[in-house]
RNA sequence: GGCGGGUUGGCGGAGAGGUUACGCAGCGGAUUGCAAAUCCGUGUAGACCGGUUCGAUUCCGGUACCCGCCUCCA
């Protein structure tokens, strides 16, 4: 069996993956918080993670992987989102509208990440529907005094917990040190963090041992993932910016409620993503979401292959040259392997995926099948990066156009001018051709007319 | 200020202590009436300064620059 390695954050190392057990793995990654339309940001760990998960089901097989990726429906920008709604007359109850609001942000979420040809995972699980697990984790972690309650909050108590800060290379005296946080006067120390959180009549809230109110953020991801995979699961992945606090706290909380659990074995986090060198942001007006780039016709299968250049462990820039070099590369691949049944994955694509996940190796071994015309091996080995599948297929097919009248004029004007010698007939057809983005092919064996990308059937019907 | 990551040829981007990465672009050639497409070939590198070594782009140290996190942004 092939040895997946992978940097686990936890050592800083790259480590043989070792699954607690080979028959059943499990892998958790933090989800989005659905308030709105995931940026191409937001799309990184998913692409990363779906690579990921397509390995480790080829690698143990299919049925043997529970892939766990929560949605956070319970946050104040969507209780903001809702409630402005509500301010500009939309009917229904606040607790309604939020729900719509999640509703709707999830049914994008799904339609742009099966866009991108990322696999649904095993579980979806909502933070909402895990209200009662949090609660119950968080009394189990005040009674062992790793918690404290305090006017309607619950609070952590990181003092108590002897290896924070080890998964993110902090100690907690320079954080407190470098801290620019105010801090609440109910804290016992300035590192705690909310465990619950009251909640006023205007937000959503649950009834609790310390009043209604609503979990922290951190709590949700370990409840469920307790819940969906238990105490030791193998990997826990999400972005780099999440590792603190938002994993660490995390740990901590788990650690403390499991002491014979192991949490996840295995930490990996994706580096952040740029766009045209600089970070994404709404001031920079270089932030848009994938719905944005769907819209603009780039494929998803585009938006993907472009992803997978980058190792996931380097900061990623989104370019419009990147975009167009993937799309003329799947073009190709995609015309070579239309009718082509794929066989096996190639050994190369499976050691280079393995390593660490490299994607961007694994690119490279595709092109030495296509340079070697071993089309069903590229087919079988581009499916195992979510590439070239049917289901993504339909954009790269040449439009369906009569040619044939064109292509015998186009033969004709040129028989007549080789023996005239004067082209300028051809040369004119051919240019209009070229301009209506029609591939013209002339050789000793004849005339050949392809519809190209940039095909416009208008600028066609406007020839003479 | 604290912590972490990075710096590879025109561009993108990997691996490996000594042998061609790869892709795009460029250049040369085949082909073509000319092109396009295709095929063949080809140049260009390892931020800077030291150290280890027979040998370093690859290991170690320092310098410069860039980036991220420290704020419920993936």
């Amino acid at each position: 069996m092939v040895t997946i390695r992978l940097t686990n954050s936890k050592t800083r190392r790259k480590e043989d993956f070792q699954p607690i057990d080979p028959s059943h793995l499990r892998m958790y990654v933090c989800g989005p918080t659905v308030y709105d339309r995931a940026h191409l940001g937001n799309a990184r760990p998913v692409v990363v993670f779906d690579t990921l998960y397509r390995l480790l089901r080829h690698v143990y097989g299919p049925d043997r992987v529970t892939y766990v990726r929560n949605f956070t429906d319970v946050d104040d920008k969507i209780n903001a989102e809702a409630l402005r709604r509500q301010q500009a007359g939309a009917p229904g109850t606040l607790e309604e509208l939020i729900r719509q609001r999640t509703e709707e942000t999830i049914a994008w979420y799904h339609a742009d990440m099966d866009a991108l040809g990322a696999l649904r995972p095993t579980h979806e699980p909502r933070a909402t529907e895990y209200i009662g697990q949090m609660i119950g984790m968080i009394e189990g972690l005040i009674a062992s005094g790793h918690a404290y309650a305090r006017e309607g909050h619950a609070l952590f108590r990181v003092r108590s917990y002897q290896d924070y800060g080890k998964l993110s290379g902090r100690s907690v005296d320079d954080m407190i040190a470098g801290a620019r946080v105010e801090v609440a006067p109910f804290k016992e120390d300035p590192m705690d963090f909310v465990l619950w959180k009251p909640s006023s009549g205007q937000e959503p809230g649950w009834d609790s041992p310390w009043g209604r109110g609503r979990p922290g953020w951190h709590i949700e991801c370990s409840a469920m993932s307790h819940e969906l995979l238990g105490e030791s699961f193998d990997i826990h992945g999400g972005g780099l910016d999440l590792q603190f606090p938002h994993h660490e706290n995390e740990i901590a909380q788990s650690a403390c409620a499991h002491p014979h659990g192991d949490f996840a074995r295995y930490w990996l986090h994706n580096e952040m993503l740029q766009v045209e060198g600089k970070k994404m942001s709404k001031s920079l007006g270089n932030f848009f979401t994938v719905r944005d780039l769907l819209d603009q016709g780039i494929p998803g299968e585009v938006i993907r292959f472009v992803f997978l250049m980058t190792h996931y462990r380097s900061p990623m820039d989104w370019t419009a040259e990147k975009a167009r070099q993937a799309e003329a590369t799947l073009r190709k691949w995609r015309a070579a392997t239309a009718s082509v049944t794929a066989s096996v994955p190639l050994p190369g694509v499976v050691e280079a995926l393995a390593d660490d996940l490299n994607t961007a190796g694994a690119l490279a071994a595709l092109h030495a099948a296509a340079g070697e015309a071993d089309w069903s091996g590229l087919k079988a080995s581009a499916a195992l990066l979510g590439l070239l599948g049917d289901d993504m297929g339909d954009w790269a097919l040449a439009p369906q156009v009569d040619l044939s009248a064109l292509t015998e004029r186009l033969a004709a004007l040129r028989s007549a001018a080789m023996a005239t010698k004067d082209f300028s007939a051809v040369d004119a057809l051919k240019s209009a051709l070229i301009a209506a983005g029609v591939e013209v092919r002339m050789s000793k064996a004849g005339v050949e007319l392809v519809p190209g990308p940039d095909f416009d059937p208008a600028k066609l019907e406007a020839i003479p």
